[in-house]
DNA sequence: CCAGAATGCTACACATGTGTAGTAAATGGA
DNA sequence: TCCATTTACTACACATGTGTAGCATTCTGG
């Protein structure tokens, strides 16, 4: 008779532990992209990265502290993706000097690493509330420069904040747009139709 | 002794079908406005309404349909509110007056009835299947309202396509601001920021 | 080459959620 | 009044996910 002598799992890889975190993280990032921030646990992690659970929770505390580890490494990608392609100095020209250098950077950015972006912009409501926190609060950062770019050039009076609302979600909504049909919204595109929307009513 | 005889759960209230239907869905809401998307179960529903999971089985076919038919009620709601507030005889106006009216129209609205557009507006991607596609097509027939009205008033070859999803973008952040502060975010203070932005734009 | 440290695996005890079969209570009409 | 029907409850069999204790394997430095 065949001995059933469940056969053990083939040993993984062994890997220092700096370097697995890193492969755990790589991981998520996958299942976040694949099956959305629902399919993502604990098992899923481990799963997709060829281990078994306990090797997750000896890299991370838990599901929590992993994505908001995985929240920081992005972030920082994105933020220097955000300034390797807009540089500082074109900050500095006229508002609609910005939005034509601006918007087409942002348009390859997304492109660049949709993996990130999609993890950012797609986040929705039920992600742990570090990770919730610490995109909201970067998204208020973000919206604290427009405000301050806005109040530079409106005249005195005008309500920046709620301007600034409106267009940090317009250019979350175009971030969506091409991660969902790039071939559709393409730079161009959108670059036309920011140009038409500051329009007028920038001097 | 003390006889535990566990304590035979006292019977809730025998209601007819369609009358229980209405009452799981309230509960269903309301477990959707206090604890989001993700908490919601068949088990948290049926808590919520006093009764066993049984009962809630009887009346829908699991969480799917029930979300479903409460969005159907929500939804059925959500467009007579809408057309209430904004009577079709504005929008055969300039599009400057349909801002001026709809703004604040829009803002009542969602105030009038918070849970249901706390529902719809901050429905996260992750909902059932039957739940996001009705609120992506419902969004889409928005859309397609709002590039009708631009494609009448805004010179030929303008790309009404993404000026309605930015438009719509917007308005939907507007839901959103003034669900999270009411106080804050004012009829006032979003219709002239509405109007900052359409500004010279539009004829 | 061979401990012992580092790393990975198995197995368990829980916890929460699903869906259903079988049983108990309430209700309304004969 | 009483029984058939309607409605609700209990209890089970699964399924998936968490977190941990203890054992197995691999690797490395003396």
């Amino acid at each position: 008779m065949s001995e059933p002598a469940r056969k053990r799992r083939p040993y993984a890889a062994r890997v220092p532990m700096a370097e697995r975190r890193e492969q755990l993280l790589d991981a998520a990032l996958t299942v976040i992209d694949r099956d959305g921030y629902d399919g993502v646990s604990i098992d899923a992690i481990a799963k997709e990265a060829g281990v078994t659970r306990p090797v997750v929770y000896g890299a991370f505390d838990g599901l929590g502290p992993l994505l908001s580890a995985l929240l920081d490494r992005q972030q920082q990608r994105a933020i220097a993706q955000l300034y390797a392609a807009l540089p500082l100095t074109a900050l500095a020209s006229t508002p609609r000097r910005i939005v034509e250098r601006a918007v087409p950077a942002l348009h390859a950015m997304v492109l660049a690493d949709p993996l990130t972006w999609r993890a950012i912009l797609q986040s929705p409501a039920n992600v742990p509330d570090v990770v919730r926190d610490r995109i909201e609060s970067d998204r208020a950062r973000v919206r604290g420069t427009i405000e301050t770019m806005l109040a530079a050039v409106l005249p005195a009076g005008t309500d920046v904040e709620v301007l600034a609302h409106a267009i940090l979600a317009v250019l979350d909504h175009f971030g969506q747009l091409v991660l969902a049909e790039p071939e559709r919204f393409t730079a161009e595109r959108l670059t036309a139709a920011a140009r038409a929307m500051i329009g007028a009513w920038l001097p």
